[in-house]
DNA sequence: GCACAAGTTGACGTTAACGTAAACTGAAGA
DNA sequence: TCTTCAGTTTACGTTAACGTCAACTTGTGC
């Protein structure tokens, strides 16, 4: 069970994008899977690996960062002083996404309370038609 | 005090973008200055869209989403179909903010729970390898 | 045996959001 | 008067993230 595989256009279909930006993500070095003659094969790591990038797409990553993120889940470094540096890309990474979300959710927060404001000011004018237009009789 | 106005640089160093930024918004109608001849005059109602197109950027809008959400925030609508369909618009665009904020969040939560996992994998590997190498004395 | 679907590798095209450079126009200061 | 500075328009360049062919190979059903 643990040695399910995927084909590309399993991937696609399950994550809706195309097989082209499955490939896209290869060449940009995301993804590494097997090859059976030339076909592709995902195993989970893979499949794991392409949720992780399209999450992160969707906080507004790029893939380099998406890229630099798998790396600190899937770590090839063997020797203390990287796990400690890497130890430290963590923390930074963390950081940051912790203050673009802060950032976020106030932006989030004045601009619905905004559009709450301009609902209002569109229904006031509607009364203010209403009542005028009634006033005409 | 009402009557402020602002130049072009103003407005670029307030907001720290390049003076080619503003004229690509105004371009791409978002912006619509007076002038001075040739030369843009900015007022406080300018720098409020131009906040407002900032602020979108960061929740990852696109410059025709802020179009729309300006035209929102500064309608020229006289008539009550018309605005009958804005405060559709805005309560649609409202709705959309919140579902994507909602997903943000949720990615957010979990991409840092994974961030201190690996982190804690990480420690544990180099705790493994400090026990080990102290084993060799 | 043969169409047909699903896979592959190039390679060029596309869109958004600016950057960059050239060539010009006043306004102000030494 | 000369330079310098801030502003202008026009236009081509750039990057990320794919889309869109085209031309090919490789099982799979009938």
């Amino acid at each position: 069970m643990a040695d399910k595989t995927y084909s590309i256009s399993d991937l696609a279909s399950d994550f809706d994008v195309t097989t082209r930006t499955i490939r896209f993500y290869e060449e940009k070095g995301l993804l590494n899977p097997l090859r059976d003659g030339q076909t592709r094969i995902y195993n989970p790591a893979d499949r794991i690996k392409l949720k992780l990038i399209l999450r992160g797409k969707r906080l507004g990553l790029s893939l380099e960062d998406s890229k630099d993120i798998i790396e600190m889940y899937h770590p090839e470094h063997d020797n203390s002083p990287q796990l400690i540096k890497l130890i430290e890309k963590i923390r930074e990474r963390r950081r940051l996404l912790k203050e673009q979300l802060k950032q976020q959710l106030q932006d989030l927060e004045d601009m619905i309370y905004e559009l709450n404001e301009a609902e209002d000011r569109c229904q006031e004018t509607l009364d203010e038609m209403n009542k005028t237009s009634s006033d005409v009789h």
